[in-house]
DNA sequence: TAGATTGTTAATCGATTAACAATC
DNA sequence: TAGATTGTTAATCGATTAACAATC
């Protein structure tokens, strides 16, 4: 079953792309991703190995195979369509992001409940209103929603895509969103990764001081 | 040593923050705490427990001086001053958020090197010329750098911010920098969240399917 | 005292990695 | 065959959590 990869190693095989996107060359052995990804080669090893066997014992693996096989598992294949929640500067960011269409994503409609937005389009993206969301998301089939409002209407925004039928939740408001069971949420949270920074960016001071 | 707190501890802490602030209530315990932050109630009393022991035995934890506790530890009493590289889309809408002021941390300066973008204020923060990224480090006491450049110049501005005596990095590029010993990055990859949503999307549909 | 909840121990779980047989 | 590197085992490590004595 595919559920059957650890988690751990589901999170670090976009990493994995990344490294062998910036590749040149045709062959490359678990010593050497290792070392242009950051991790031990045992774990490299182990991490593929839940994708079946593709390398050759003595040579390395394929880097054109091995990066169609992880895009394969990660179900890029597919492209999902993304609903960006909040037209904000974010939210407006974020519509004009290259970095989604190259691996596979759409964003498909911004939403925001602002007048003045509403109607608009940005980088090609037409911004609808919130009211419209259950319809929008049905009509494009938009499989992954973003929210990029406040803290404040967060909550609502994940209750209204969940009963949309979005079940991929990318949330970038500090807030912690209740669910429905079966509704995945990955919270980005900047000020929470910069106070993580400054925790260690402060013991590295007192161990100097 | 403040550096013996475990990372995935550290990890957890503004999330613990982020749900106090949340409560109007006086006290709180650890089983509502963990169930608001959605971890094991265990897991709360043994991270808090590494803060020096603030609760009640049959009470409670104080929200109050709990809230101040946590961010003592996480440094966040002094203010960090922060420096944005690349004034793009994402580099304006993260000089705009609120969240970062709310938490301690000041957006002190916005580097470019587009000629038509430096010079200009976005939200009262300046953009200065790439090239003056070592005096003006210098003369904000900046401490944090945060890279939305694209993928082609993540490498070289990481090195110009370590070599300013940078020590904190949050890379938004889609690249694996190397930095000097003694320089932590935490890597923000917006295609990599969505790749790993995608994932679970998929095993989901194979599962109901 | 009786009830509640902490702080901590010890068991459990899962992830990491050294080591090496398999094999190209 | 000799050299190299995979795939996998088993040991190790660290994080999670059930359980409970301490104690308010």
């Amino acid at each position: 079953m595919a559920g059957s990869i650890p988690r751990a190693t589901v999170a670090r095989l976009p990493l994995y792309l990344l490294c062998l996107e910036g590749m040149s060359q045709a062959i490359v052995s678990s010593d050497q991703l290792a070392s242009t990804a950051g991790v031990n080669s045992a774990k490299v090893r182990k991490d593929l190995s839940y994708l079946s066997p593709k390398g050759t014992r003595g040579v390395g693996y394929d880097v054109k195979e091995l990066k169609q096989l992880i895009a394969l598992k990660l179900g890029r294949m597919a492209s999902s369509v993304v609903a960006i929640v909040g037209a904000g500067n974010l939210g407006q960011a974020l519509a004009g992001f290259e970095g989604f269409s190259e691996h596979g994503f759409t964003v498909a409609a911004l939403f925001d409940t602002d007048p003045a937005k509403v109607g608009n389009t940005v980088g090609g993206t037409r911004i609808y209103h919130l009211d419209e969301l259950g319809s929008v998301v049905a009509g494009e089939a938009i499989t992954i929603g973003m929210i990029t409002t406040p803290e404040g209407p967060a909550q609502e925004v994940a209750d209204k895509l969940a009963a949309a039928g979005v079940r991929s939740i990318l949330n970038f408001a500090p807030a912690i969103l209740k669910v429905p069971e079966g509704v995945e949420v990955r919270r980005v949270d900047l000020s929470t990764e910069l106070q993580i920074l400054s925790y260690y960016l402060n013991i590295e001071k007192d161990a100097a001081g």
